[in-house]
RNA sequence: GCCGGGGUGCCCGAGCCCGGAAAAGGGGGCGGGCUUAAGACCCGCUGGCGCAGGCCUGCGUGGGUUCAAAUCCCACCCCCGGCACCA
């Protein structure tokens, strides 16, 4: 086995040579035949390439191959992508524990000793880490834990040498490292691209791409300015993600409404945080917490009271923001403030449970509706001070839910017993049922309108806009009506905070002013998109509904961020072009590349109007040529390629993109691409586990191609990966799997050879045996084209390697079994099939295939071999179905003989049908083909054939209904005859069922035979 | 909550779009063969009943349509994934 897996990756290196040397996977322009564009999503440079991205450019590669022997031109490009943030913060995190490694001594010995807990604990790398640290009493490293981690992941899993590891501390050097690390790995793996096009998305030409794009969506209208919350470091003034964070954590923001309840008789604001402002028509009074410090801030002209965390965060999301004051909660209990919404005066009350650290740390209160509200409540009434007050507070219903009475969260306080708000947990649960059931089902109430005090008009109009409405719309519609006359705002925090950058620094939501945005709302962008997409082939075709529902969805989309790697936004350099953004069309980019830089044409003379005559036809060829110095021939085969190659043929991805690239890629087309050059299909693939488990960096468990390539053999990995599950279901690699991969392709080889050098004459007949292998091989070549067509590589794969297989072992078997062995007849016959099996295995494992081809004799290149055809002269429809019917004949004996408990059969009678029974089936189909009942078939049968015959009939109906489609038709065609079937084929049977057979025709006997369905007598 | 996917035999998983065979294919288990032994490999069994190829039950739950439903329709329960400025 071993030396198998050793010969597969020799051959794998030969042929790689071979065909790199006869340039076999650079497609140019040529008019004289059809072309096909493959493109997958092209990598980000983070990590090595690993399991999971190979599969979808296995699926690729497969369906590049196949299509390049269905007689097309192929072009298979890839590129990379820089563009992003991720690379940078990782680097520098590499940097950071370089430095700790050095200052810890020798760096090899501790990534092994972490690896060593990491794989004698089982802990993820994490955890090992910090038990190390601990271990050497280093506590204080434990924040740069997550820095560790990534040196261990990059030392150990992903191998590279501690050396390397040390030069990947600048982003550049990093995404450069694995680039060709990932390269590396494609061409291991044969996937038979056209490196020629290779370019990075931070390539002068191509940031020159993205501008004029840029300008594109511009001109049309879909690039829009606006503001935009962000999570923020507060020190470094830098946007946070979660690969910023400690922990990785992603930093989640969510938006508070603000309504603002102003002090009576004072020039001062309550902004009360809320995330259910329609339920402001119920308050019966405001919470701050009597411990914690406020501040005074001044915001847009009027003066917020803040806790002391909100007035330090409300810096990043609003400008001009003055503190001007300071004061305890204590000092504003009891003051009445006015509720904006319904200008009724409602009492400030103190509440522990407000947390200053949370949104303005002001909460307003309604008890009907908000359990820890109640329940505060009802606990202040025991309070000195304020226990008149408390009592004196009747809660408000403001929304109804039908089947329910009365408000709701008294009633489930009440039913689960809580009596104080120290019991958070319980509150809590409380809380969550009451939102979620309001949320679901509540409506806003009519009297909850009737609160308000105002001009009827105002009323009316409110109750006209909200009464009756559902909680979700009311909320979004008080809010905004709060907003519009000044009494409502927005407030953003972490959600799940508190998050710490990588700097160790807090983070906050800052409010960026200025926010480039496309936006993918804009209705007619959104009904080209649409059309697009419904003109497209979706593979699998279950995903369309996924890919409508996202276009639907997509509103405005940030495109731009202030750092990063990639372009920047041409007419606002201060922002980067962002990464999901960069990434639409630039398939279009590998079709001119090549051409561009092997003339040398300097990347700053690649204007607007040079791409608008590439890629558009627009503009007087001469004139701009003159006007950028780019010589005219250039420029045309620049147009030329592209509209020979546009557009894509078929977009290659995993299933996680169709909520953003995938669908952003078709917006994208629909909006700068006249509709031909609009893409005709996208194939999506689902993921990778390995040994059942989801690849994790944690867990340590990636394996990436240069690792499995020496473990394996690339076309191991590659039939694993295309055979171990449907396209859009997850795979999973086991080594199971790979084990039985290798012992079916070890059979193969040994049968291809069976055939090696042999040269014989098409024989004149056929025995039943050959023309029944021979027919199903040909429907084998009928069925994998069209599996491959539809892209289910799992079951073309399946075909060719096992069941193809199987079938070829069973048919060498039973020729033994007839004494022929492989006789002049066979060879011809296996010669014919091994010849047309290596052919199609090329896609899947392209250097086996090629070996094994030149092992044959031929001098050509398989991989480039046109794919066979079906040889309709070869079907036939009788072999199959005596081959078939003998089968069945052969498991009705087994089942009686295990059924009558014979130990030993001596002997076995088979008595078959009279022929003009046969004529009683074919009636019989024709009248379930054609749906008639049973009832119909019997009283017409009957006249026929007489009412002796009715019993039969009746059978033979039933028979009719279940018969396979082979047998049907062989049947019907009236040239099927089971005595010749069973005579032929008599010694498989016999050696089947282990005793000697005899054939006849019923003349009469105990048990009566019908067709297709022999009496069988066992002695 | 919204959107998408899914619940099939001991386990994993096809089949459902286009209704018509206890339900492909694995794995595990049991029995047998091979072997000094283990492994690998091969054969048989693996819902129930059945001394002649048969019958019964069955594909989340409950209804319905149909000569016929895992497959179509309705209701319900449960599980998984995504929900944005991140590649």
């Amino acid at each position: 086995m071993e030396d198998f897996v050793a010969y597969l990756r020799e051959i794998s290196k030969k042929w790689r040579r071979e065909w790199e040397k006869a340039h076999l996977h650079e497609a140019d322009v040529d008019p004289e035949r059809p072309k096909f564009f493959v493109t997958a999503a092209f990598p980000y440079p983070n990590s090595p390439m690993h399991l999971g991205h190979s599969r979808t450019y296995s699926i690729t590669d497969a369906y590049a191959r196949f299509k390049r022997m269905r007689g097309f031109n192929v072009l298979f490009p890839m590129g990379f992508h820089y563009t992003g943030t991720p690379i940078i913060a990782m680097s520098e995190k590499v940097k950071q524990a370089i430095s700790i490694l050095e200052d810890l001594g020798s760096p090899e010995e501790v990534i092994e000793k972490i690896w060593k807990i990491k794989e004698e604990k089982g802990v993820p790398i994490s955890k090992a880490v910090e038990e190390y640290l601990r271990e050497i009493g280093r506590e204080d490293l434990l924040d740069s834990a997550d820095a560790l981690e990534y040196v261990v992941l990059f030392a150990k899993v992903f191998e590279i040498p501690y050396e390397n590891v040390k030069k990947l501390t600048e982003p550049l050097s990093m995404a450069n490292y694995f680039a060709s690390l990932t390269e590396e790995g494609m061409k291991e793996l044969g996937y038979m691209i056209d490196w020629r096009r290779k370019f990075t998305t931070i390539d002068p030409d191509f940031q020159k791409f993205i501008t004029w794009q840029f300008y594109k969506l511009y001109e049309l209208g879909y690039v829009e300015r606006g503001t935009h919350p962000v999570a923020w470091d507060p020190v470094y003034n830098t946007p946070v993600s979660q690969h910023d964070t400690k922990g990785d954590v992603e930093p989640e923001i969510e938006e508070y409404d603000i309504i603002l309840f102003k002090i009576k008789d004072e020039d001062l604001y309550l902004p009360a945080a809320t995330l259910r402002a329609e339920t402001v028509f119920g308050v019966t009074n405001v919470w701050v917490n009597p411990d914690a410090t406020y501040k005074i801030v001044e915001v847009e002209g009027k003066k917020w009271i803040l806790s002391e965390k909100a007035a330090y965060k409300i810096k990043f999301q609003k400008e001009n923001t003055k503190e001007i004051g300071e004061l305890k909660g204590s000092d504003i209990l009891g003051k009445m403030v006015i509720n904006p919404a319904t200008g009724e005066e409602v009492p400030v009350l103190p509440a522990s449970f407000v947390d200053p650290n949370i949104a303005t740390g002001v909460v307003m209160s309604v008890p009907a509706h908000a359990p820890f509200d109640y329940v505060a409540l009802k606990e202040l009434e025991e309070d000195p001070e304020f226990g008149r007050i408390a009592k004196s507070i009747k809660p408000v219903q403001v929304i109804r839910v039908p089947g329910t009475d009365g408000p709701l969260a008294p009633t489930v306080v009440e039913k689960m017993g809580i009596r104080t708000t120290k019991e958070k947990e319980m509150l809590e649960e409380a809380t969550k049922e009451v939102y979620s059931l309001e949320y679901r089902k509540g409506r806003l109430m009519e009297e909850a309108l009737e609160r308000v005090k105002g001009e009827a008009r105002l009323v009316a109009a409110l109750k006209a806009l909200m009464a009756g409405e559902a909680v979700p719309q009311a909320r979004e519609k008080t809010a905004k009506w709060l907003k519009l006359f000044g009494a409502g705002d927005s407030f953003y925090e972490i959600k799940n905070g508190p998050v710490y950058s990588r700097f160790g620094n807090e983070v906050v939501v800052k409010v960026l002013k200025d926010q480039w945005f496309l936006n993918y709302g804009d209705p007619q962008w959104k009904s080209l998109a649409r059309r697009a997409l419904a003109k497209m082939r979706i593979v699998p075709e279950s995903f369309r509904k996924e890919f409508e529902n996202t276009i639907e969805w997509l509103q405005k989309r940030a495109c731009a961020r202030t750092r990063g790697l990639g372009t920047p936004l041409p007419w606002d350099k201060r922002w980067i072009i962002e990464s999901l953004s960069d990434s639409t069309i630039y398939m279009a980019f590998y079709t001119v590349d090549h051409i561009l830089r092997s003339a040398g044409v300097p990347p700053e003379r690649l204007e607007p109007e040079v791409w608008d005559y590439i890629l558009l036809g627009k503009g007087d060829l001469r004139e701009i040529s003159q006007k950028y110095g780019i010589d005219e021939k250039i420029l045309k085969a620049a147009r030329e390629s592209f509209e020979y190659w546009y557009p894509v043929d078929s977009r290659h991805s995993g299933k996680d993109l169709i909520k953003n690239h995938l669908t952003f890629f078709i917006f994208n087309h629909a909006a700068i691409f006249p509709e031909d050059k609009w893409p005709r299909q996208i194939v999506v693939n689902g993921f990778v586990n390995l040994e059942g488990k989801k690849m994790s960096k944690s867990l340590g468990n990636i394996i990436p191609i240069s690792v499995a390539v020496k473990q394996h053999a690339p076309d191991i990995i590659r039939l694993v990966l295309l055979h171990s599950a449907e396209l859009g279901t997850d795979a999973d690699f086991r080594t199971e799997m790979v084990s039985r991969v290798v012992a079916n392709l070890k059979e193969i080889k040994n049968i291809v050879e069976l055939v090696k050098g042999v040269e014989v004459k098409k024989p004149g007949r056929l025995g039943l045996l050959d023309a029944w292998y021979l027919s199903a091989f040909v429907k084998d070549v009928e069925n994998v084209t069209y599996l491959m067509e539809s892209l289910r590589t799992r079951e073309a794969t399946n075909v060719l390697y096992f069941i193809l297989l199987n079938r070829t072992k069973q048919y060498l078997q039973e020729l033994d079994a007839l004494g022929r062995g492989l006789d002049e007849v066979a060879k011809w016959v296996l010669k014919y099939v091994v010849e047309r099996w290596v052919k199609m295995m090329a896609p899947f494992t392209p250097y086996f295939a090629e070996e094994l081809w030149h092992g044959l004799g031929h001098k050509s290149f398989v991989v480039t071999e046109p794919w066979p055809s079906k040889d309709e002269e070869l079907v036939d429809p009788i072999a199959e179905a005596a081959k078939e019917y003998v089968e069945k004949v052969i498991e009705d004996i087994k089942e009686i003989i295990k059924v009558a408990k014979i130990s030993s059969p001596k002997k076995i009678r088979i008595e078959v049908a009279p022929k003009e029974q046969a004529d009683y089936l074919k009636a019989a189909i024709d009248y379930v083909k054609k749906g008639k009942g049973l009832k119909e078939f019997m009283s017409d049968a009957v006249k026929l054939y007489g009412k002796k015959a009715a019993k039969d009939l009746k059978a033979l109906y039933e028979m009719a209904t279940g018969l396979s489609e082979t047998l049907r038709e062989a049947v019907e065609s009236g040239r099927f005859d089971e005595v010749e079937a069973l005579t032929e084929l008599k010694a498989v049977i016999e050696r089947e069922v282990g005793a000697p057979i005899e054939v006849k025709v019923y003349e009469g006997g105990k048990k009566k035979p019908l067709p297709l369905k022999p009496a069988i007598y066992v002695e």
